[in-house]
DNA sequence: ATTATAATTGAGAAAGTTTCTCAATTGGGT
DNA sequence: ACCCAATTGAGAAACTTTCTCAATTATAAT
């Protein structure tokens, strides 16, 4: 358990003031955890991680907050192919991921393959591009290299 | 409501047999629900929308038939970014979507951007990327149109 | 066409997840 | 130090998904 508050929590609260909206420590405990985590975590393992930092939390907190901090760009929506809904650290307010299927690893990365392409499938489609979702599933190195 | 079967729901019953499953009035029908919809669909659409030609179909029957229709790649997963876990239907088995926020409207499209781009990331981040999962999000020409 | 068999279904119970409510607490400005 | 609106914790409520099991049914073999 690296060192609390690092430089992100720091960011965290000047956004979170921008906003209008209070510093708690639940705020800054979970971004925390999320922060650390290299892997998906579910909701109760965001939980239960908090809570070692912060006993008392509660799960509503726990969900409140996830809106919050993903209301503001702090981190991002995780889906997976089967039972999604849970998040990660999201490094660039333009953060996509990549999952490891077999070991859950997660890493984000900025670089956006869709600057040329989305004008193209726009004027086709007739769709006015605002956002879009991109996750990419494989295996990690560490598997990769384990597997027999 | 358009012909049921359709020839969709015909191919659909070659692939059901393939992998030794039944071709059932359900697996049909919800096929077919999917099929005729262009937008957006909740579990209970879905429900509503098959008991109009199967009234007896219980919500059970749904959840299952959806993950049977997935896993043979007739239809695919679709995420929100709030309140995900819906499906819509797949013309393609390498089938992305992109979302109207406006209308909920669904388009399917087939063309992937990701051939060359693929190769390089997996190079970069050591992830040997297997699967992708992508969607973009904006407003369809006609709800683009109508907006004040 | 009849029969046999394993797959599938419907209904409701059970389990699991998310949101809501409200009194108590607290961060942050003054 | 004080105030007040924002936030929290706890549990209830609402909602979603999965499970169970007896009844039904699609398919293949006769
Ligand atoms: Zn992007
Ligand atoms: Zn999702
Ligand atoms: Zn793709
Ligand atoms: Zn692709």
């Amino acid at each position: 358990m690296s060192h609390f508050p690092c430089a992100k929590e720091i960011d965290a609260k000047e956004v979170l003031k921008e906003k209008g909206l209070k510093s708690t420590p639940q705020r800054l405990a979970v971004l925390h955890v999320l922060h650390e985590s290299t892997k998906y975590l579910s909701i109760n393992d965001i939980l239960d991680k908090t809570k070692e930092l912060l006993p008392n939390t509660g799960l509503a907190t726990i969900y409140r907050t996830l809106d919050v901090l993903a209301e503001i760009g702090l981190i991002t929506r995780v889906h997976f192919e089967d039972g999604c809904h849970t998040y990660a650290y999201s490094s660039d307010s333009h953060g996509h991921h990549i999952v490891c299927t077999t070991c859950n690893k997660i890493m984000d990365f900025a670089e956006c393959p869709f600057d040329d392409y989305l004008e193209n499938l726009s004027i086709k489609t007739g769709f006015k591009i605002k956002n879009h979702f991109l996750q990419l599933f494989g295996e990690c190195n560490e598997c990769a290299g384990s597997a027999s």
